[in-house]
DNA sequence: AAGGGTGGGACATAATTGTTCTAACGGGAT
DNA sequence: ATCCCGTTAGAACAATTATGTCCCACCCTT
């Protein structure tokens, strides 16, 4: 398989840009429909007449429509876009790298997006891609417990509302840590319920609650009940944070933050800052799943894009917490840069 | 796999012919080098040009070298011409036509030759691809039975000397079939046998004997020994023809090929005539393999191009007594054609 | 009603392609 | 050895085609 696509590098190697050019207007079609042969030339970097050629090529295939308002994408073209997600992973040797991130990982599974696109738009295509991974791996009976922040958002809105309500329960893995609703874990983990016809707990925990309170609150009937559905969880899908930027998302103290930097804390996850190396230096105290416990899920999830994490996922991502990471073609390079792993 | 080139096809359906011109040109070269680049134009009806543009990126690739005296094949290019072969066979759908092919003769195996060749040549690319094949398929041990035709000629003249001989042991598949010397089975058998650093029996037998005189020969001690190897052969190769060129090539007498034609002869294989519907309706009175002995051969492989013998192959082939069968795809298609497959 | 987007058209320019010429090389015959 | 013929690559140039750029009439939204 791979096998012939490095012949026909050989032989055509002129392809690579054709197809590329193709997959890059169609998937920005895809996000930003109905859209103009101009903005499409200005986003994908490809000259307007050129757009245009492969805009009547595209259209001459019934993959796309082109209407007085904009170009749109017909129903055959959104079938074939995840069709040619794949082929596009063989052809620039995205699996190759997916198989390179694991070796140098010791995760399980890599699956990387493929890459081209504005950043804004890699995350939703991160979340595209996880919704449809996730759709795949869950089944009746499952306790999925997911986090917050920008990805994790992503995912839900990218899931797709099931025909048949599944038997899943969706926990948010750590209560109250003081972010944007849209991005908290506790909506996220409704979003996701809700498109999958399953049932939901939530975590209503104070933003920042007082170390000697901890145990008040984690006695609380309510707050029990959904820590029993947290132990039990067998998927958890969590994304990864820069540490600057979740310490200013979430209202940390001044002095806090520069603790936090003294420690040398570069990522965070699940409430726990690491530093460059992969140790813990910092940990909020909150409530629900602790590091610890992710030895004991059967999948853990781990999902981020956006190449400036790339550091930050390094010293997260452990085989001995998790099985699948997600992310996108240029962040996968860097890691693999940051690991000297020539690609 | 398959699957991969046919979501390739849908977003950039102009490989195929980029990718088919160089193939050609290559192929082109392989036959004829050195030759220039309009002799090149005139045999791949490719504009002169164009194939200057072609040969400057095969250059490029260093497939090929320009010399003075014309193009050639750099050791690269001739290393990487039997993976291209694979590829195109995937891509021009050969593979499906291989499958359809199968299914339609009922026979273990069928192999393609890529069309798109001058006929001439097409008979030296199935020879060069069975000379592979067999290289392949023999091993030490093995005894091989040959028949005459100008198609098992190519084989035996593509077969390359093996470094160490090999214990084998070639024979002639039947005796004295009148056909000029180089296209004759001994002068067959021979060949191969010496390419391949094996032993090799050669049968002796005058052109047209007298029906009454069979026996006698085939008491001959020397005749015996070899229809004794015949007898344990574990491969058979062997060509098919259309009925009335066989019998043009052997010297029939008239009344003799009038009453094949009133038999409805189409096709001939190891000296039996075959009508449509794939009865024998003639048998050379020659000594060797008779058709009934093919049952108990390990592997049979009949070899046949040119689309005129299509009708002839139909005829001859059948899982009862073959198991590989080796033509090119114009042929193919023709056999396919006739059965009524739409490809 | 106006402004920012749209597709289609126009056109100059660049690139590709078809065609022809030429000088030089190679190989066979002398 | 040498001449000669055929074939070669390379160059040149015209014809064609692809491409970059800009404009315009239109439509939708505001």
């Amino acid at each position: 398989m791979r096998y012939l696509l490095k012949i026909q590098e050989k032989i055509a190697p002129e392809l690579i840009s054709i197809v590329e050019n193709r997959y890059t207007i169609l998937r920005n079609i895809y996000y930003y429909q109905p859209i103009g042969r101009r903005a499409l030339a200005e986003k994908t970097n490809i000259s307007e007449r050129l757009v245009r050629k492969e805009l009547d090529f595209l259209c001459g295939r019934g993959l796309i429509k082109v209407y007085r308002s904009g170009t749109v994408l017909t129903d055959l073209g959104s079938k074939f876009l995840p069709e040619l997600d794949k082929y596009m992973k063989e052809l620039k040797g995205i699996r190759t790298l997916e198989e390179q991130l694991k070796g140098c990982l010791g995760i399980e599974e890599v699956h990387i997006v493929s890459g081209g696109l504005e950043p804004s738009i890699i995350n939703q295509e991160i979340g595209r891609y996880t919704a449809r991974l996730l759709h795949r791996l869950l089944k009746d009976g499952d306790i999925l417990a997911v986090t917050g922040g920008t990805t994790l958002a992503q995912v839900a809105s990218a899931m797709h509302e099931n025909d048949s309500p599944m038997d899943i329960i969706v926990v948010p893995g750590r209560g109250g840590l003081g972010e944007e609703v849209e991005i908290q874990a506790n909506t996220i983990a409704a979003t996701i319920a809700k498109k999958l016809g399953g049932r939901y707990h939530l975590l209503h925990i104070p933003d920042s609650i007082q170390e000697e309170n901890v145990d008040i609150i984690m006695a609380e009937p309510s707050i029990q009940r959904v820590l029993k559905f947290l132990k039990k969880a067998n998927i958890l899908i969590h994304g990864v944070g820069s540490a600057e930027i979740m310490a200013a998302r979430r209202d940390m103290s001044p002095e806090e933050i520069q603790e936090l930097k003294n420690r040398g804390a570069v990522a965070e996850a699940l409430g726990y800052y690491f530093n460059e190396s992969g140790e813990i230096v910092y940990v909020t105290t909150s409530v629900g799943l602790h590091l610890e416990d992710l030895k004991n899920i059967e999948k853990v999830i781990v999902v981020a894009g956006e190449p400036d994490k790339a550091r930050a996922i390094l010293s997260v991502v452990s085989p001995l917490y998790h099985n699948i990471l997600v992310t996108d073609e240029s962040t996968a390079r860097e890691i693999l840069n940051l690991k000297g792993v020539r690609q």
